[in-house]
DNA sequence: TCATCTTGTAGTAAAAAAACTACAAGAATC
DNA sequence: GATTCTTGTAGTTTTTTTACTACAAGATGA
């Protein structure tokens, strides 16, 4: 614990639009000795007014709220608040979108089945400028190290793999992959083996949901 | 009211997953005078055993939980209590599900932009025998009645096929559908023929493609 | 420069999915 | 009340996909 710590309670900003959800953080908050909340905001931009208002330690952001998504109103906090720690909640696993998150600059992020205890822990860490992982989500990172920091999943692709990718994406058969390139159907497979192993997803489906999601298929 | 309500306060069992929400519902709860909460359950299979123990005028459920979603659990809650007042608690917009709970059984649901207030009047209003219908699932029901002129492709689905639909467009394996669900496989790739026709589409691709679009899956 | 990794390519075998077909029970219609 | 349509279910057969393996040519790295 750093010493400025010692005597003053957290102060906490709350962003949520699930008036329900922010019930339980409330009560949590309320119910923990040294915990403050000072502030609860239904999304993105009222975060960014909120911070201008009142002094905050810690914030705990939804994952997904209108008008904004927690990613863009994470980046755009960044850029104004670097230094503010920010733990994410999340009603998804930690699989997919913990990493981005934590690259994105969060300090910790909580994932469907985190129990309001992990809640409190997380907010206590990040608070003394700690990160919150959770040891799936610590597993996920590991992996990330060894790679090269900045690349999107699919830029490790080649240019044949990519071709390929974005035709899976959009749903186009193996057999009509084969057809269009002149390949063996075999061939396709085994991009499409390839590509899957490289951007760490398993199945069509999560391509599909790839690409549509940053845009490299409508 | 009727005279029954009177004098003691409404059994509550809460059915969610999510620890944080759970504890907001709580929270709720007993806060509000003649509101009594009689237990906390994470999975429908827990729902069916407590309400073997205990006895509960409300059930307050999640949409969508580990194991058995909602849906599957209301539909065998209404086998074995049929009289039981339900209301579903939901992450996603009132327009696509609510309908489809409704016409299941459910006396209520709310969408993720409820405010805690409205569970409250939830609550009463189902306990008393009532529906609850906030106003923006009031006008669905009324197009309902005129049916078919604006319906939306995946609300020609039967709850079944609806089922499948949404677990073909999460990627998951007719297999693991058709272990899931208990089916044989054969059945599942029924469902998909006819869903696919129904929605005149031609393959999974497109069917994921819909369901994110269009905010049925994440 | 020699060894290793990556990329583009395909064959074979095993597993999964898709297409048809069928049928009973309930709902809807006539 | 009889008839047709819909829904939930599964078997069989055909087609696709997946997994594994292999290999040559170029890139990389030590």
């Amino acid at each position: 614990m750093t010493p400025s710590s010692k005597n003053k309670s957290i102060k906490i900003l709350i962003a949520d639009d699930h008036d329900i959800v922010r019930k339980g953080i409330r009560t949590i908050i309320e119910e923990t000795p040294g915990l403050d909340l000072v502030g609860e905001v239904e999304n993105g931009h009222e975060v960014i007014e909120k911070l201008k208002e009142i002094e905050v330690d810690v914030l705990v952001m939804d994952f997904d709220m209108p008008g904004k998504n927690g990613l863009d109103a994470l980046i755009e906090l960044q850029a104004i608040r670097p230094k503010l720690p920010v733990i994410i909640l999340s009603i998804f696993p930690e699989d997919h979108y913990g990493v981005r998150f934590l690259k994105a600059g969060a300090s910790g992020y909580l994932g469907k089945s985190s129990a309001t205890g992990q809640l409190v822990d997380a907010i206590r860490k990040v608070a003394n400028g700690g990160k919150f992982v959770s040891p799936g989500l610590a597993e996920k990172l590991v992996n990330e190290l060894n790679k090269d920091s900045e690349k999107l999943p699919h830029e490790y692709l080649t240019d044949r793999e990519f071709q390929v990718f974005r035709m899976l994406a959009s749903g186009i058969k193996l057999k009509d992959i084969a057809d269009r390139l002149c390949l063996s159907i075999n061939t396709v497979s085994t991009y499409r083996t390839r590509i899957l192993e490289k951007m760490e997803m398993d199945g069509n489906a999560d391509l599909i949901h790839y690409a549509i999601k940053s845009g490299l298929v409508n």
